[in-house]
DNA sequence: CTGAAAGCGCTAACAA
DNA sequence: TTGTTAGCGCTTTCAG
C-alpha cells in the first residue's frame, strides 16, 4: 500500500499493446520514421494520444547516450550583462532543441567544479562556461573530457577551448584616452577582483593609457559586496591633488560609485568625472548621464551558443576557435562631455 | 570507424571488474550504504578513482523514476523582479540537492505549453510555474498530474495548485492612497496588459482607491515592447486637465515612463507625480529619486521552493497552501513627499 | 514493413 | 556481507 498514490503513466509497452503491433513499430512512428504502414502508424497514434502518452526523455537519452542538454556555468546572473548573455544563449540554444541548464558558480571554484561534475554526470552534451573561479585546474582533469566546452567571457588556461570574449584591454585603453582627450590627468581606477581574466585586461589597457600619456596609475581594487566605494573615494579626496576623474572597471564598482557620490554630493562630471564598463540601467536617465563602455552581451551569447552547438554537432575535432568581439563607447556626460 | 571519436566512459561494471566485486557491491559504495566490508569499499573506490569514473545520472533516474530536477518556468529574467526571483528559487532547490532547470515563456501560452510538455517528458520531479500565458487551459490536462506545481506570482485556475503571490490588490490601493494622501485628485494609471493576474488585481485596487476617494477613473493599458508610453503621456498633456500623478503598474512601465518624461524635459514631481510597482535600479539616484512598491522577491523564491520541496517530499497529498506575501512601499520623492 | 530481443548504466530484490 | 538477476522505458539491430 506504499506506493498507492500516483499511478504511473503509460510507456510504449502500452501503447504498443493497446495499437496490437509490435513495441518496435510504436518506437518508429514516434519517431517518424518512413518505413510504417499508413494502417501502423494510424492505430499507434491514436492509441498514443488515447492513453495520453508522452515519450520518456530520459528512458531515451539513456539509449542514445545523448541527453540532449547543454549547462551552463555562471557566477549570477544579477548584473544585466549576464542575463541579457544568458538569455540570448539560452534562445539560440532552444532553436536547436537544446535544453539549457543554468548553473551558479558566484565566482567560486569550488563550486564551480562542483557544478560543472554534476552538469557531467548528467550527460550534458555541451558546456558555455564562465570560469570566474581563481583556481582553474579543474579544466585539466580527466571528467571534462569528451565535453564539448566553449569558455563564455573569459578563456580556459591550457586546453585549447572553444571561447567567446571581448576586447577587453583595448576597450578600457580607449575609455581612459576619452578621459585623457577631456584634459584629466589624474585619473583613478576602480574594480573588483573577482573575474581574474577580464579584470586583469582592462587593467592593463588603464596602465598602458596612462604610461603612454606618461600619467602615474593610480589602481584600487575592492572587495565584491563590501560596498567599500565609499571609503576609497574619501580616501582619495583626502589627498592634496585627488583624481578628477574614475575610471570604473565593472558595473557593480559603478553602482556603488553612483551611490557614493551622490551620498557625498560630489557633483559630477565637475569634481569628478566618471566613466566605466557596463551600461548602468537609467544610466541615462541620472542627473549627468553615464558614459560608459557597452559589451555585446547579446551577441556574446549568440555567438558562443553557435560555436557550441556546431562543435556538438560536428563529428571530428575541428580547431579550437577563439572569437573576440568589439565593444562601443555610449558618451554621455558624466565623462565630461557636453559640458563645456 | 563511425563512432570512433571519443571513448566511452566507464562504467559501475568497469569498476566492480577492477575491484573484483559484483555490481551490487559497487553501487552499493557509490551510494554509501553500510552494509559493505571495509575491504570491498577501499577496492571499489580506488578503482573509482583510477578509472575516473563519475555515475551516470541518467541511468539512474531511470530506474529510481525520479530526475531530481525540477522545471521553473517564467516568462522571462530580464527584469530585476524576476531574476531576483529565480535566483532565491535556484539557491533553495540546490541546497535541497535540486538541479533548476529554466525555461521560458516570453508570456506566450503556446510556448508555455510546450516547456511544460518537454519537462514533463524530462521527468521533473516537480515545476515552480508563472502562468504568464492568456490561456491557461493546459493546466488542466492530464500530462500534468502527478508533478507537483507551484504557481508563482499568478495562481492557476482550476485544480488546486500550491500558489505564492503578493497582495497585488492592496499594494495598489496603499500606493495610490499615498498619491490621494499628497492632494492628487487627477491620477492616471499605466500598465501593460501581459501578466493577467497580477495586473488585474492591481488595477482594482487603483479602481478601489479612487472610487473610495469619489474620483474618476483614468486607466490606460498598453502594449509591452512597443514603447508607447510617451504617446500616452502625450495625449494626457494634451487634456484640459491633465494627470498631476501616474500611478505605475510594474517596473517596465515606470522606466517608459521615466525616459518619456526626461525626453519631454516633464518636471517631477511638480508637473506629474510617478509611483509604481517594482523597485528600478538606481531609482534612488534619479534626479527625483523614486517612490515605489517593493516586492519581496527574494521571500517569494524562497518560499515556492520551499514548498515544492516539502510537496515533493511528502507522500500522501496535503491540501493546496497558498501564500500571500506583503509588498513595502519605499517612499522617496516622485510621489511628492520632501518637496514641501 | 514489422516483431522479437538485446541492451544503455544503474538500483533493488533475492539468494547465497 | 555479497553476487546474481531482473528490470526502468526506450532504440536498434536482426530476422522474418
Amino acid at each position: 500500500m506504499k506506493d498507492s498514490g500516483r499511478k504511473k503513466p503509460p510507456t510504449l509497452v502500452h501503447v504498443a499493446r493497446l495499437a496490437g503491433v509490435g513495441i518496435g513499430t510504436a518506437s518508429r512512428v514516434l519517431n517518424g520514421e518512413s518505413h510504417v504502414s499508413q494502417q501502423a502508424a494510424a492505430r499507434v497514434q491514436a492509441a498514443m494520444k488515447q492513453l495520453g502518452y508522452k515519450p520518456n526523455e530520459v528512458a531515451r537519452n539513456l539509449k542514445v547516450r545523448r541527453s540532449g542538454a547543454v549547462g551552463i556555468v555562471v557566477p549570477d546572473i544579477g548584473g544585466p550583462f549576464m542575463a541579457a548573455c544568458v538569455h540570448a544563449i539560452h534562445e539560440v540554444l532552444r532553436n536547436h532543441h537544446y535544453v539549457p541548464i543554468l548553473a551558479f558558480s558566484h565566482g567560486d571554484s569550488q563550486t564551480e567544479r562542483n557544478e560543472l561534475d554534476y552538469l557531467v554526470r548528467r550527460q550534458m552534451d555541451g558546456l558555455i562556461v564562465v570560469p570566474s573561479g581563481l583556481d582553474r585546474s579543474h579544466y585539466r582533469e580527466p571528467f571534462l573530457e569528451g565535453t564539448p566546452i566553449v569558455a563564455f567571457d573569459q578563456p580556459i588556461p591550457g586546453r585549447a577551448f572553444d571561447a567567446v570574449l571581448v576586447k577587453n584591454k583595448e576597450s578600457a585603453r580607449m575609455g581612459v584616452e576619452h578621459l585623457l582627450g577631456h584634459g584629466h590627468r589624474r585619473i583613478a581606477c576602480l574594480g573588483v577582483f573577482r573575474h581574474a581574466y577580464t579584470i586583469k585586461n582592462r587593467i592593463r589597457g588603464y596602465l598602458e593609457a596612462m604610461e603612454t600619456a606618461g600619467l602615474e596609475p593610480d589602481l584600487t581594487i575592492m572587495e565584491p559586496g563590501k560596498n567599500q566605494a565609499g571609503t576609497h573615494l574619501d580616501a582619495w579626496l583626502r589627498r592634496a591633488d585627488p583624481p578628477t576623474a574614475i575610471f570604473s572597471l565593472n558595473e557593480l564598482t559603478s553602482v556603488e560609485l553612483l551611490h557614493a557620490l551622490a551620498a557625498r554630493k560630489i557633483s559630477m562630471p565637475d569634481t569628478i568625472a566618471l566613466l566605466g564598463f557596463d551600461d548602468v540601467q537609467l544610466g541615462e536617465l541620472l542627473p549627468c548621464p553615464l558614459t560608459s563602455i557597452r559589451q555585446p552581451s547579446h551577441q556574446l551569447g549568440t555567438q558562443a551558443a553557435n560555436l557550441l552547438v556546431e562543435r556538438m554537432s560536428a563529428n571530428g575535432d575541428t580547431a579550437s576557435r577563439r572569437l573576440v568581439l568589439d565593444t562601443e563607447l555610449i558618451v554621455r556626460k558624466s565623462c565630461g562631455c557636453g559640458t563645456a
